[in-house]
RNA sequence: CGCAGAGUGGAGCAGCUUGGUAGCUCGUCGGGCUCAUAACCCGAAGGUCGUUGGUUCAAAUCCAGCCUCUGCAACCA
């Protein structure tokens, strides 16, 4: 069977999760659930990464121990991803024993084989901030953030030799045009960082001590670089004796994040891969950055969003949807309330909620509840309908595969809004009121729930609960009438169908609320 | 001249790679329908595609300059 690894950032745990975390984990589920539908091998991974001197002195300011602080940190982050029905295959932490361990075996190994090498750090440090900062960031010898004086001084350290992995790099850049994508974000890391020259990178730190130790020297904690980063194959059992996992998985088929990290991930990491000997990862995506109103959402403007908040108001499956339809993935996009509200609105309760509501309305009224066997001749709507409704998925496939979500969901509501329009072109009300058009009725109130069962599967890898609902409503219980591949045929559900009426399954928002 | 992106009808966006009647959603106005969550369907108005110049038979699309906004610049998704 064909595998497909796919992972988010280990994010990092100074903060709860908001719509951002949200984002790019929801889009990596939508990935995930989707190649599972087309019947690959997934795996997909999240979590969290837990060292380094922020959260160290974030715990103290808590007053807890580092490992109490992010223990209580990956639970929420946990329950979050429940919330969104994320359904990840592992949670890696970088405080997980057997992580360090590996860790260390890699840090290890580049020592041994001269990548990495013992050199000294100089820069400019704020001593009652213990923290050290650019030339450029500082003003005027002060620091940026307390506004005290900085020193410059020297730490003794480790360096990984990434200068030497320059021309390898570059190779891959012109080898592989879809190794990091979109463009924009290839140009910028090939102008900013590649050609400049690569400069080597400074891997350890004596400033704290949350962290993977490195243990043939004691005082020095290995840095981000060599921790966080090689959690992806950590967690296949990479170095371990474990490792069928990352025989069977390893190189990932998509690193997926935000664009502000694309530099470890296209940069640094292939290096260390390259320096370990293994396989790089066959592509690296970026997204945009989710503003809120037109401002860039942080924790200090006190604007980012709980995800939490919105599901409990919308449901899971609209903000999902939201998420997806609404932005073009790939550039920034801007949240507002309002769109939200308008998405869900225009695109659920009115197209999808509506028309599910109208079809099985309908066959409650007309019929009792349940579809007579009656032969009729399609009519030129019924056929435009059906040829439309079975051309659907492959589109959807094309544009799944290029990441592009929101064109993805736009041709299924495509179909959504031409089954719409279908009720209007056959008038079922007026065939109701001709005893002698009794098939003829049927058969267009067919065509309506076989359509609504072809969307049903389109949405399933987005929205993870709708599909039941409208099966309940439709009466399909048959695996076989909900597999991806089922909804490229049109004429599958059974003719004498019976519907339940139910709830609406997007009821309407009103915009005064 | 640090790098990159953006500037398209009232709002939000797509199109630009591979030039050729400017598309989508929302909103507005008018009409239709009545099965349905006052939802659905049809039609209309509204854009010199930031700006100047160039290439071309033809430019939103390619090239150059300028203006404005945004992001990045060793760890905010």
């Amino acid at each position: 069977m064909k595998t497909y690894y796919i992972t988010t950032p280990i994010y990092y745990l100074n903060a709860d999760p908001h719509i951002g975390h949200t984002y790019t984990t929801v889009a990596a589920d939508v990935m995930a659930r989707y190649k599972k539908e087309r019947g690959f091998d997934v795996k997909f991974l999240t979590g969290a990464d837990e060292h380094g001197q922020k959260v160290e002195r974030a715990a103290a300011d808590a007053g807890v121990h580092p490992q109490a602080f992010v223990d209580n940190l990956v639970s929420i982050y946990k329950e979050v991803w429940k919330t969104m029905d994320c359904d990840y295959d592992y949670f890696s932490r970088t405080t997980d024993p057997a992580h360090q361990e590996t860790v260390k075996k890699i840090f290890k190994k580049l020592y041994d084989q001269g990548d990495i090498y013992k050199g000294s750090y100089e820069g400019l440090y704020c001593t009652p901030d213990e923290t050290f900062f650019n030339e450029r960031d500082v003003i005027d010898g002060k620091c940026p953030d307390c506004g005290r004086p900085v020193e410059r001084v020297t730490e003794e350290s480790y360096f990984f030799r990434m200068s030497k992995y320059q021309g390898a790099l570059e190779k891959l850049y012109e080898d592989h045009p879809d190794f990091l994508v979109p463009v924009a974000r290839r140009n910028e890391m090939m102008n900013n960082f590649i050609k400049p020259g690569l400069e080597d990178l400074c891997v350890s730190r004596t400033s704290f001590t949350w962290g993977v130790p490195v243990d043939f020297d004691p005082g020095h904690v290995i840095y981000v670089w060599i921790d966080a980063l090689p959690n992806y194959i950590t967690s296949l059992g990479f170095l371990s004796d474990k490792d069928s996992d990352y025989k069977r998985y390893w190189p990932a088929d998509l690193h997926l994040m935000s664009k502000e990290i694309v530099r470890f991930h296209a940069v640094i990491w292939p290096c260390i891969l390259m320096a370990l000997g293994e396989p790089v990862p066959k592509q690296v995506f970026s997204h945009g950055w989710l503003q809120y109103d037109g401002k860039k959402m942080s924790k200090s403007l006190g604007n980012a969003i709980s995800p939490k908040a919105l599901v409990d108001e919308y449901g899971v499956d609209a903000i999902r949807y939201f998420l997806l339809r609404e932005f073009t993935f790939g550039p920034d996009g801007n949240f507002t309330p309002t769109a939200l509200i308008n998405r869900y609105n225009a695109d659920l309760a009115n197209d999808l909620g509506n028309l599910l509501s109208r079809t099985v309305g309908m066959v409650d009224k007309y019929f009792g509840g349940t579809l007579p066997l009656l032969e009729a001749e399609n009519s030129e709507f019924d056929n435009a309908l059906g040829e439309m409704a079975k051309a659907m998925l492959g589109k959807v496939e094309d544009r799944m595969d290029a990441l592009a979500f929101s064109e993805a969901l736009n041709h299924t509501w495509d179909l959504v809004r031409r089954a719409n329009k279908y009720i209007d072109e056959s008038q079922p009300w007026v065939l109701a009121k001709d005893e002698s058009k009794k098939a003829e009725l049927a058969n267009v109130l067919y065509h309506l729930a076989e359509t609504l069962r072809i969307v049903s599967i389109a949405i399933k890898p987005t929205m993870p609960n709708t599909p039941a609902i409208i099966c309940e409503q439709l009466n399909i219980t048959d695996p076989a009438l909900t597999t991806w591949e089922s909804a490229k045929t049109f004429g599958l559900l059974h003719r004498s169908l019976t519907v339940t009426k139910g709830a609406p399954a997007f009821p309407r928002i009103e915009k005064d609320k």
